[in-house]
Order: structure tokens, then sequence, then C-alpha cells
DNA sequence: TTAAAAACCTGACAATTATCAGGTTTTTTG
DNA sequence: CAAAAAACCTGATAATTGTCAGGTTTTTAA
């Protein structure tokens, strides 16, 4: 993490930093809810969250939405669309008020030439694979309770806490379904469990973890 | 798809291309069912398939295991490990006798300094990327028939047919299972109904596709 | 070539998750 | 603020998938 002197963020890395002489991206504002791409749309650029958090989803041909990941601050949206020169597969919107960099193709491929740039991206795609190989083996191996309290840990982990230790990124129900690949009520009915064993406190839009360690072992398939 | 003097195969794109003068790589033998590396393994370099189809895989915290990909040739293996300098996240088999180059840690690094091959490289991830997320589309929001006959098509449009039009990758009904994430008793049962339905055509280890178009609508479920 | 092992298959039943058809509560907006 | 809309919740029931406990067939290896 270091702090970039253009954005006024704090970043694991920054394309500004690797701008240098280069054209000046674009500062763009997103409100809560608003569409930053959808699926099958030929972008002009990348975008590189500043501060908030967006919701990175895709249609099945059953029509329903499976929400991919939740990226925040210090992620790059739109760059595997641009890398082969296709439209998107994937649909960016904004879960908060999201501030981001956009950075025009052309100027994505100047900074491409830099090597130092070219090792990052490539670290981070490596790291972003990892991520959905994940996600595939969860998906693919566990039950719903376990996927519900690996989501659970991973929003904690992700976004932290307030000060009242409430759960920083609130998501509704239908969210939290479509990241775990059930429906919303099911997705209730298990929040609901959870509550009653004392793992978790909801009060309206707050959500509380009381014991991340029972979580941890639930997501694992051991107790439960 | 070009031919490759020193590999002696066809690929979309050669590792061997681009050595040029650096290090000449080691050919490697792998037979049916060995493996080429482990989970949480310490690579020494990466793996080009040459010929043959291996099973990438990882471990559920459940004990059971996710195929994650059925890799074929002119694919790259190891190299998310290698770029973060970690240890892998999956593990690699044969699944058919698998012939691989193999390149140094070091002589990778000497070839990721051109800028060509980091193109393509990218372009790699990306599409890789890309498969990954409609796997966890697939994963997420579809029912296993869905998810059988979506592998079906997979294989057949992977691997092709032989000459009798059979399904020329043989799996397992336990790999088929792993892919698509349920158990081998439901994968043999939707596996008759297809066969009862005359989808397709068991005879002992061969699978022949009889109405592709079909399972394509089921895949994206419609009929059913 | 014949045991042994591995792979494949089946049925009965249980567990998990979806569907439907309502509710209630909270939030938004005129 | 009141009405409308959105989000949340519940119960009854159905569909899907898993588990267990056996089989049979095919492949492997002594």
């Amino acid at each position: 993490m270091f702090y970039c002197s253009l954005c006024q963020a704090s970043h694991t890395f920054c394309i500004q930093q690797h701008i240098n002489d280069h054209k000046p991206v674009i500062s763009l504002q997103f409100n809560e809810g608003e569409l930053i791409f959808d699926e099958e749309q030929q972008l002009r650029g990348i975008y590189f969250i500043k501060s908030g958090v967006c919701k990175i989803s895709k249609m099945s041909a059953n029509g329903k939405e499976q929400i991919i990941h939740f990226l925040g601050e210090g992620t790059l949206l739109g760059i595997r669309s641009i890398l082969n020169e296709e439209t998107t597969n994937l649909k960016a919107r904004a879960l908060t008020p999201v501030s981001v960099c956009f950075l025009s193709k052309k100027s994505f491929f100047e900074i491409l030439k830099d090597q130092n740039f070219i090792r990052q991206l490539l670290g981070t795609f490596a790291e972003y694979l990892k991520a959905t190989d994940d996600r595939i083996v969860i998906m693919g191996q566990n039950k719903m309770v376990q996927r519900l309290a690996h989501f659970l840990i991973k929003i904690h982990d992700d976004f932290g806490e307030d000060t009242l230790g409430n759960l920083k990124l609130y998501l509704k129900r239908e969210d939290m379904a479509s990241y775990i690949g059930v429906t919303i009520e099911s997705t209730i009915r298990m929040l609901k469990v959870f509550e009653r064993k004392g793992l978790i406190l909801i009060q309206g839009k707050t959500l509380k973890i009381l014991d991340i360690g029972e979580l941890k072992n639930i997501s694992k398939g051991f107790s439960f």
C-alpha cells in the first residue's frame, strides 16, 4: 500500500504512478446503484476504483444474475476486454458511491510499455485467477451453509467493520443470494439460523459478526 | 496456430518461439494418471502442454476434489505461482499421456522481457479469466442437468471426436462428477436419462453425442 | 486365466434447496 | 406525512441432489 498524491487515496498499486507524462486520467463519479458498464459493451478504456465498492456480475442463460465478485478500491475493471479487443463479458454496478480513474485504451497501451506496470498487472491477474479458482471450488463442493459463512467472512475481511463493529458494506439479501448462488428465501432463512445460534446480529440494515471463529469452522464444513 | 520446428507440434503460441538463444527447454513425458504437480508445491518453472490432456483441480476444505478445468495442448501451467512467487494453489494430473516443455523460472523471466510474449501472455490470462468467470456462473445458477449438458458440449468442442464419432477424451464418472460439482451417483443417473432420451450413446468407455442441439438447449435451461 | 481391484450401476431413503403464495416491515417519494 | 415501492420474512410444499448399502461389469495384474 502506498499513498498516491494524484488520487488522494491509498492503493496497493496505482495507474497514475505509471502515467508520468502520458495522458491525464479522467476522474468519474458513480452514484449508488449506477451502472459502470454492462455486458457486451465496447469499452473505450479501463477503470481504476479509487473508492467505493462495485459488484461484478453476469447473467446466466437462465436469466438469473450471478455475482462473481465484490470489488473495492485499488481494483482495475475492464482490462480483460481491452486486452482481447472484445466486448465486456461482465457487468459492473456501483454498490456505494464510487470514484474511479478512467484511462483511455490508447493511454493504457502506452503504459503497458512500462516493465514495472506489466509485472504489477500480471501479478494482479494472477491474484484474481487464484480468487476465481477458489470460488469455483466453493460453488462446486460446498453446501449453502458453508457458502454463506464464507461470504460473511469475506465481506468482513475485504471491507471491514464500522466503529460499532458492524459490517461496513451493506448488501441486500438479493445480492447475498446472487453471490452465493441460492434463492433469496434460502439466504434469509440461513441468516436467521446464524442469528439464532448467536453467530451474527442483524438490526435493520446492520449486520454484526459475533463469532467469526465458528463461522470459519462452518465454512470449512466442520461443525453445523 | 503455427507449427513449431522445435516442439514438432502446432500451437496457438509457443514458448520456444520466444526463447531464441536463451536456455533450451526440457522435454518431459507424463504417463496417464501421473501427477505433474500438486497443491502447495514450490515450482522451479512453468510447463507448456505440447500434447495430451490434464485435469486441473483443487481440494475443498471438505476434502473433496473440484476439477477446475480440463486443459489440452497449447496451454501453460504453473505461471500463476511463478509470477506471484508463491506455491501452487492447484493440482495438475495427466489424464492421457502428456508431453510438456518445461521452462525454468529464470528462463521464463528472461522471455518475459519480450514485448510480444507479454502481450500473448496477457491475452492468455484474459481468456482464462473469461472461462473461469463463466464457470462460476454455471456453478452458481444452473441445476445439474444443465451443468452435465454443458460439460458434454465442452468436452466435445475442446477435444473433439474420433473417427467413429465418439468423444476423443475418455473421462471416468468420478472426474465428470468432480467437474460439474455433484456426486458420482447423480452423474451416472443423469447420463442414463440423457441416453434414454436419445441424446447420447454409451458403450463401455465410449460416449457418442447424438443430439448436440438438444444438449445445448438443456444447458441453457430451455427444454427438459 | 483367474483373482483382485477398479469402475460402474441401482434402489430406497434422507437432506438440501427451490417454489409459491402469501405476509410484514422499512424506505422512498409525491 | 401518507401512499407506494422496495426489501424483508414465513410456512407449506415440491423438486433436486446426496447418502448408504448394496449390486454388476470391466479392467488390471499376478
